[in-house]
DNA sequence: GTCTATAAACAGATAGAC
DNA sequence: GTCTATCTGTTTATAGAC
């Protein structure tokens, strides 16, 4: 086992196992043989249990910059384009959470930090849900011609957001009021049409508002 | 301790504690000193935790049918009536959710159970979860003039949903980019305009489209 | 129906050899 | 940097007195 190997394949067990049994229920011995590693590893790389969860929580924080922050073009003044990159975001997410690769990992661990209370919300605040909340909160502004950073803004911002995340978070009770087997290409299209054109409504209402 | 008691004080400290911390990180110990009971009540009652996780789960799906399931007036013809009914809907449940009596230790509970896929799932589905949704999903077919259990309008319900319950997982991420110290009955009234004025949205496009 | 006492398994952390 | 072995505390479950 090469020396950073160790390192990184704990991260990625603590992800995984974290993420699908929350982090009181997984112990140490599980997440070694997960890794493959030592159980006194832990201790030697991450000073504890708890230093391997704020590893997994940082790592999860630069994986979601990347897998989303990157859409950062450069903020267009025209209603129609901002509206157009803010469908394109949406897509992009909803993909992401659904579907995107190692989500079906990364996704459940920031759930349950979340529900938890655990570093990882202050980890993902500052590091991810902050900014792209912000991005976010521009392009509204400009694709209705209002202050992007009114408490209306932001709200409406966090409502387009619920939608998204309800569908990853809710997905058990969906899928099976659904009547789908799972989620795949054909339902993730239905989904994000279905947001997307809430998110028309909702831009089109305050147009007019 | 009356007979009846120490079972009922044991399914109310589940609640909370299991809302509060999770399951796995709850001890029995914990549990039987929050009821005021003794350790072997709860093997004796339910058979040991996971007993009373489920009894847990099961006055969950009670409670909430009480709180929400009474708004369950006759259906009405009239588009308009059933827009208002929604509308009325949106209002309790966002109340409830944020600062309904007993909601503060249900809810989380609730949300656990979800994180988990614990037994709560399964007993909130069919006691709660997929009525309710039914019955907005008839409302919305009514406001909408279109058929109630079509894949649209149960998305479009889900997506509505998806709004309500953010502000709840999610919400020490909206209090902190709010600016808010709490959720009191200025910021619940916030909320629910922001929402009932998506509804509106989705609901007037749906008419044209 | 409630209690005490205890069993048997498991937790996280660490000392020390290599 | 990785391993084995072990320490200390805690877990759930249960047997049996009252």
């Amino acid at each position: 086992m090469p020396p950073e190997g160790t390192r990184q394949a704990l991260i990625a067990a603590g992800i995984r196992l974290f993420g699908r049994q929350g982090y009181a229920a997984t112990s140490v011995r599980s997440l070694a043989q997960e890794a493959g590693a030592n159980i006194a590893a832990i201790a030697y790389h991450f000073g504890g249990k708890d230093g391997l969860r704020l590893a997994c929580a940082e790592e999860f924080g630069q994986r979601m910059v990347g897998a989303i922050g990157q859409a950062g073009g450069p903020p267009a003044n025209d209603p129609q384009v901002a509206r157009e990159e803010l469908k394109l975001i949406v897509r992009n997410v909803v993909r992401f959470l659904l579907s995107g690769p190692g989500a079906s990992e990364i996704v459940p661990f920031m759930l349950r930090e979340l529900a938890e209370g655990g570093p990882g919300v202050d980890a993902a605040y500052s590091s991810f849900a902050e900014p792209v909340h912000r991005r976010l909160c521009g392009l509204w502004g400009q694709a209705t011609a209002t202050e992007p950073e009114s408490e209306t803004v932001r709200l409406a911002v966090f409502s387009l957001i619920g939608q998204l995340m309800y569908f990853r978070i809710g997905q058990a009770i969906v899928t099976r009021r659904m009547g789908w087997a799972g989620i795949g290409p054909a339902e993730i299209d239905q989904i994000t049409r279905r947001i997307l054109s809430n998110l028309d409504a909702m831009l089109d209402r305050e147009g007019q508002g």
